[in-house]
DNA sequence: AATCGGCCCTGAAACGATTCAGGCGCCTGT
DNA sequence: ACAGGCGCCTGAATCGTTTCAGGGCCGATT
């Protein structure tokens, strides 16, 4: 079965290959005739257009690359989600790629991206990439930073405050009399991790109390690295242990829960509170329902779709930095008798 | 900045553009000479290639789409992390689409990964897509069911054997003591909650005991209809109340715990075991520690990928179902000093 | 010395769409 | 009757790659 092109659609209808082209593109300004003429000749051979051409001689691409940090992180995966909700109102499609805070599995995924000139690159950066980013703009690709403001402004972003994230979080925990705070998270040149803890100081220093904010690193943000933490908390005697913990993000969160939980050795939250980052729909079903710092993660795709869009559409625009403030979420982990 | 082509390649090197194509695919039959001068060439100009151009050309596509069932359940990004990791070894990239259950989005993503030409499809399908799928077939683009037995034995599929998961499961509850099972699970026409639902009641059957399987009908596999479904039981006196339930995923099982624990007026597993399927990454931090029917998803997705791309070298070979089967991991939802 | 084969290279044709300059036919106004 | 304009269509050129028939060169064989 040798696949069908314009040029069978155009016999079989009994016009020229431009006027079915014109039909698929614009068909406003096609005759009445010729459109169904088109139309039946299109359907009876089941005929599909091929991108490949249509990208090669217009130079448009219909599909968008998204390369995304943490691919089993479901705040990502809502990302994801609000954003491929906008692209398929557009027709295009996304090509996906996870990084896993790989920063060869970063660059590989660009690579690959830009050989297929895609319309534009959504991404959540892990390494320093800008270079590479202006590179592809030289080349005509956009790009969005996405949960990540732009460090020089030479490219939209979408993202969270999160310092002000972080200072919310720990000016609740102050609220709720908490003193002796420990940040968890990891790495640090993630900017996520380093802006929520600089939140947390700010909110530390600025309560007029005595309050401690200690930091324990954990290599990434995983369920897995949570729990380590989490053990290497219990080790401690109980008086040195903090009252409070602010998780860098709910994955975290969930692993310290998870350690705390069943050793039995801790009240939670009544020796320690636990705040998390994200407020992932399984935060909800923890063990202990989960205080967390809600993002728009749906909204933000959406969003970065749309600038994206908007900015292959007219390259001359300038760069804009989309923030929203997230949400504090209080549950049972932060305040006992919480809704 | 004018993109540079295959051209300006040849120009710089002082080769011909077809030798410049022997570098870039079969640099074996090419002479040292040329394949410094052009390699240089093509590092100082930036070049990359123009995959559109490649596709049109060769008839050989470098991307795979693949349509996801439901793209918030860990499980499934599991599957496409799985195949994505095969695929970046191939240098091939993959086109994403969720359909959450929706058919008219499985056939709009369908159409979309048809234009493109892409060179296979993984697909975990929700509606009646044979036809569409022989179709893509007739037109060289191959398929692969995802978590799925192929009904008519037309296209390979990697799945697991959810007749056994469903027999397996049941078989544990009943040797925990548990007579009065309610299975919590829909929509039906979703193969693997079906078969689920069979093996159940296989392993009622042949269990040699009185034990019931009660059918509690939910609308989506996810944590929301999960907790309705809790309400639902919660809702009946104490004694008509289930002493065991299979639930047809993890995402409902946390969705029943999280109702069932929030109201303090069940306890688990005592009262009522808990069990659910996939084993996603969530369901040992849960409140309760869930009991599940462990998927390899990885290795799913992988190989998934792997007979895909086989198909597509050769596509006469004949399909095969490839099928895994699940493995109990009890934790404290069953067994209450479960490790 | 002539022939042959092997190795490499060349450059035009082809893939299937879009674009655009040009042309045809018809209506309108004078 | 004729110029001009409008609406619609045509078909060749083009995008950047791969492929492939053809050919040059050189050493080995007879």
């Amino acid at each position: 079965m040798p696949p069908t092109s314009i040029r069978d659609v155009a016999k079989l209808a009994g016009v020229s290959v431009g006027t079915v082209s014109n039909v698929l593109n614009r068909p406003e300004g096609v005759s009445q005739d010729a459109l169904t003429r088109v139309s039946h000749a299109i359907e009876q051979l089941g005929y599909v257009r091929n991108d490949a051409a249509r990208q090669l001689r217009a130079g448009v691409s219909s599909s968008v690359g998204f390369v995304v940090l943490d691919g089993q992180n479901p705040f990502f995966n809502e990302v994801v989600r609000g954003a491929e909700d906008e692209a398929s109102k557009h027709g295009i499609a996304i090509l996906h790629g996870n990084t896993d805070e790989d920063a060869g599995r970063e660059g590989m995924y660009l690579d690959l991206f830009e050989e297929q000139r895609v319309r534009g690159v959504l991404i959540s950066p892990y390494g320093d990439i800008v270079r590479r980013l202006e590179r592809l703009k030289a080349r005509g690709i956009a790009a969005v930073l996405v949960d990540r403001f732009s460090g020089n402004g030479r490219f939209s972003s979408v993202s969270v405050d999160n310092v002000a994230g972080g200072r919310m979080a720990v000016e609740h925990l102050i609220e709720t009399g908490r003193r002796r705070i420990a940040f968890v998270g990891g790495p640090f040149n993630l900017r996520q991790v380093s802006d929520r803890l600089a939140g947390a100081r700010v909110a530390a220093e600025s309560s007029g109390e005595r309050v401690d904010i200690e930091v324990l690193p954990v290599e990434a943000l995983t369920v897995d690295e949570g729990v380590v933490a989490g053990r290497r908390i219990l080790d401690r005697p109980k008086r040195d242990r903090p009252d409070a913990i602010f998780a860098a993000n709910d994955l975290i969160a969930l692993g310290l829960l998870q350690a705390l939980v069943v050793s039995r050795q801790v009240l939670i939250p009544d020796e320690i509170a636990l705040l998390g980052f994200d407020d992932i729909p399984f935060a909800a079903a923890a063990a202990v329902p989960l205080s967390s710092m809600r993002q728009p993660s749906r909204v933000i795709g959406q969003t970065a779709l749309r600038i994206l869009l908007e900015e292959t559409n007219d390259p001359e625009l300038i760069p804009r930095q989309t923030v929203y403030l997230p949400e504090l979420v209080v549950r049972q982990s932060t305040v006992k008798d919480a809704g």
